[in-house]
DNA sequence: TATCGGATCGGGAACGTTCCCGGAAACAAG
DNA sequence: CTTGTTTCCGGGAACGTTCCCGATCCGATA
């Protein structure tokens, strides 16, 4: 089938020893040798079977990177900068989608597994490889030294103080009810420790907790904040498909947006500057973090520490709904008419 | 390391040879022997290494799936078939996002490759590892035995004839000039095949080409298309992001959707249905396909005949975006109030 | 001239699996 | 008792690579 260092021998006329010597680039060879033995596999176009070298222990350079949402634009950003990294230090980049499919491929001498959003008990399965993992999100909030944080604390307390200064005071909060996913609880602490640093009291009625990421749920959260007996000025939703059940919700009751609400959500979709008016939103720099965390890998596997700094954090997507009821006086006179409007 | 069939036959006291009669489920063993093995097997949690599986030409169950754009949600549901019909067949399936990545790693003992929209010179690149291969999207016109068709000639001849049958007769196009990519000819085709079916002349003025698939290119084919002396009633865009660009040129003219003008998408994207109007867009059953293809794939590599039947086609996504101007008197009254309003 | 050290190369084992072949029983038939 | 057949199991090679050890040659030194 393809060629073999011991075709190569034969036709350069060594042995398979000598070969292997010039391909490695050892010293106790001759430089005339080498380059004849060079020459001769650049023109059959010789690559080493990976899995002879499995087999002798010898280094594979390959990568997984483990996630389970594919079609996820955040994935696909994770996986580009992880790429490009890996790339670069001359490694090779796989993704597989299910960890009972790693456990079957341990054996293919994976060098190292990157994860993105995993549940635990998979990260759980990957553990027991005993391979070298760093994964993104911190999934316990006890000291996970493998994982790399995507800064959602820090996001949503970036947003919630981007309201703050645009005068917002009373903010919903739409929040998913999923025990799995470690963001919903951070989220919520961004929103508070913002809060709480502004001087803000915490209000535990604007928070509404639904059961999915759905439209249909951003829809019925924020129908029931808009219907409280002191609505608030600007709805916070955890995630952008929530806001744009929001959306819905507002211009049912004749809201306009955002001069009767504000609204806010978090992911920056690729929906979120199409929506009218475009969403305020957040986005986190995945591609960067792709990268840092396959800086992280290689490091563990090379046995060096650690690249120093800390990944790019979160960033503001400003846009079109969420209004400035600062220094607005005829939005401040229009504000105590928007409750007869929700009634 | 981890445990091998010679630490197994060392346990029960048996040669390897015997271990792996027991192991493989071969028929000259005793059954007491084999039920001891087996037992140990299990209990020490034995799985054989696929590389030294590889190295003597065995099966490895293993299957790669090629596709460069990840984070789109059609590769993920392709992606979602194929994975459900490989892990029933005892594939196990992974995916690779270049294809030099591939050529490196044909070493692996990949048996077959699927393909899901690869540009020509990387489906060439995939041709060169001599493995079997199925891919998804017609390349070139002329027969290519190895692809499996996702219809998009089909679909775009459906939402037509669904708008002839609305009474649509002026429609426009909104193309795209990607001379790589296959789908544009080939819903340029369905457009004019169904308008030939339906007798209705195709008037070339009525198709706008556009550079990207953007929404600022859709805003501006739309323009164009409006601005004709005697615009369309209705715009069928390549895809949904086009059709945002065309929503926001409506209602920068002042034109209601879809009582002044009716739009029309292709993929339904996720966000078509969170659209105002929800967009009536045309939905490619891409799970489906990417579980015909597999089967297809897992045929080839098995030396038996393809499954016998089509995969699915492509279904009409009806939503509220497009007209009936067929027995609504107040539309056709109406209708030649369109031009002076688009001037 | 005998010895030594460095440079250069070949031989062979090892990794874990599969496969082919041969051997040793056990048993039936002549 | 011999011969042939079946059942069951072990020995050893092969896959392609890497690594260790030893062999050869050559020039230099004592």
């Amino acid at each position: 089938m393809s060629i073999t260092i011991t075709k190569i021998a034969e036709l350069t006329g060594v042995s398979k020893s000598t070969a292997h010597r010039a391909l490695s680039g050892a010293s106790d060879i001759s430089e005339t040798m080498r380059q004849k033995i060079l020459d001769c596999a650049r023109s059959h176009n010789y690559q080493p079977n990976l899995s002879a070298r499995v087999l002798v222990g010898a280094k594979t350079w390959l990568l997984a990177l483990y996630g389970l949402d594919f079609g996820n634009v955040h994935f696909a950003q994770f996986l580009r900068g992880a790429s490009r990294v890996a790339d670069a230090a001359g490694y090779h980049l796989l993704t597989v989608s299910s960890s009972d499919k790693m456990n079957h491929l341990r054996h293919l001498g994976i060098e190292g597994v990157a994860a993105f959003f995993g549940s635990s008990s998979e990260i759980a399965g990957l553990y027991n490889l005993q391979i070298p993992m760093v994964r993104l999100i911190k999934q316990n909030p006890n000291g996970d030294e493998a994982a790399v944080s995507s800064g959602v604390r820090y996001g949503a307390a970036l947003l919630v103080r981007y309201l703050l200064e645009k005068g917002h005071r009373r903010i919903g909060h739409l929040s998913v009810s999923q025990p799995d996913d470690m963001n919903v609880p951070e989220k919520l602490a961004g929103y508070q420790n913002a809060l709480a640093d502004a001087g803000v009291p915490y209000r535990p009625e604007l928070v509404v907790s639904v059961d999915f990421y759905t439209e249909r749920c951003g829809y019925e959260g924020a129908r029931k904040l808009l219907s409280l007996p002191e609505p608030p000025t600007v709805i916070f939703a955890q995630s952008d498909i929530l806001a744009t059940g929001a959306y819905r919700a507002a211009r049912e009751l004749g809201l306009r947006i955002p001069e009767d609400i504000s609204i806010a959500g978090y992911d920056d979709k690729e929906y979120a500057a199409l929506l009218f008016p475009a969403l305020t939103t957040v986005r986190t720099p995945y591609q960067q973090l792709g990268a840092y965390t396959m800086e992280c890998l290689i490091a563990e596997i090379e046995n060096r520490p650690r690249p120093s700094g800390t990944p790019l954090l979160p960033v503001l997507a400003e846009r079109s709904s969420v209004a400035d009821i600062n220094l607005n006086p005829e939005t401040e006179n229009e504000k105590p008419c928007i409750q007869p409007l929700v009634r």
